[in-house]
DNA sequence: CGGCAAACTGACACGCGTGTCAGCGAACGG
DNA sequence: CCGTTCGCTGACACGCGTGTCAGTTTGCCG
């Protein structure tokens, strides 16, 4: 086994590790023997615990990225809706089928530490203002609501990352992004309550 | 100072180090230090750090009960549109007012602890549970879109969780709930797309 | 085979934070 | 003015997990 098979292999197991007990009760100790090898090695392939933790996240973060596409409303070949669509299939799909590293993102990456914490909401912040952004064009475009774009921006994001959350932790099929992908986008286009919006 | 006032001076202290580094950078000593007492007398008041923390979380997790009431359908006088809003308003409110425990709750409480996560999550499932059924019954009186309702719940509570820690971070007047309110509630009604939704 | 380099090992020392507890001082009543 | 109670104190011992490093094994080439 070479050194780049090696360093993926405890890469990988240190993941596992992170997702089932959380990084502050993962210890080395569990990962060196989900890697089957011993504590020294550990620290031949990596700085330390944060070391590894923040090279998953990091990782995970760069496919995030590749995965949402700007919107072009200009596209004659795919309708705005479909861009939409497929922007929503893709992060979904990408999550659902990294279990491990959706849980590590939502509930461990965010209070590691100040530093971190920054870096990641940077990452975050940057999310947001595509989204909120895009928003801002659709208005003025008459296909996005009036309102706060930057507030729709939360919901929008808040409502997926929930949505994720879940379907992760109650162990949904991947299959299941398809179908995710119609109720939130029908969520974004008309809600979910049929109610006169009175004053 | 008496004992009651001692404690709830602890008690607060521990909530603003808690909010302010997160739980675990968050040591006994900056705690004692924050509250002007020593090592010792902290231990007099609470078992320890996990103690403090779980009291703090579960008082607010009592005064949320506390702000979402079941709607009526057949209350003369509160349309079910104006409960809704009071419920999404009194929660934003409560949330809005105690900046700390927003934070706490949102990034910290989650994760502690393999028996508090299951606490957590029961209370959090009893809120789902809550949203969903109410959901399923608004489908059957026609003010409530047809779709997945236990998806809309981890919709709606997503948007609004989200709403409020970007809120909470970004340090928003807490006179904002009303206007936050009326942004979540046509989001629920209208979402904020406006595009043929085709198939 | 011998000799050398590269990869791996795990016992150990160290640091950090916790929880304790023997003792101190203030308040109060006899 | 002494004795007792009560709240508080902070130095200390302990445990736990980390990171290291001297030593062992593996594998390769001359």
């Amino acid at each position: 086994m070479d050194k780049i098979e090696r360093r993926a292999q405890i890469l990988a197991r240190a993941r596992d590790v992170f997702a089932k007990r959380g990084y502050h009760a993962a210890k080395i100790e569990d990962i060196v023997a989900a890697a089957k090898v011993a504590r020294g090695t550990f620290y031949l392939y990596f700085e330390d615990k944060r070391g590894v933790f923040v090279e998953l996240v990091d990782r995970f973060l760069a496919r995030l990225h590749l995965a949402i596409l700007r919107i072009d409303p200009r596209d004659p070949s795919r309708s705005v809706a479909a861009q939409i669509r497929e922007n929503i299939v893709r992060v979904l799909t990408l999550f659902l089928q990294d279990r491990a590293m959706t849980k590590i993102l939502l509930t461990d990456a965010p209070g590691l530490d100040a530093d971190f914490d920054r870096k990641l909401r940077a990452v975050y912040e940057e999310v947001l203002n595509l989204l909120a952004g895009s928003f801002t064009e659709g208005q003025t475009l008459g296909i996005v609501a009036a309102g706060d774009t930057r507030v729709f921006a939360y919901l929008t994001v808040g409502a997926i990352k929930e949505l994720l959350y879940q379907s992760v932790m109650l162990d949904f099929d991947e299959k299941s992004a398809e179908r995710l992908t119609s109720e939130v986008f029908s969520f974004l286009c008309r809600g979910c309550l049929r109610i006169p919006d009175e004053p």
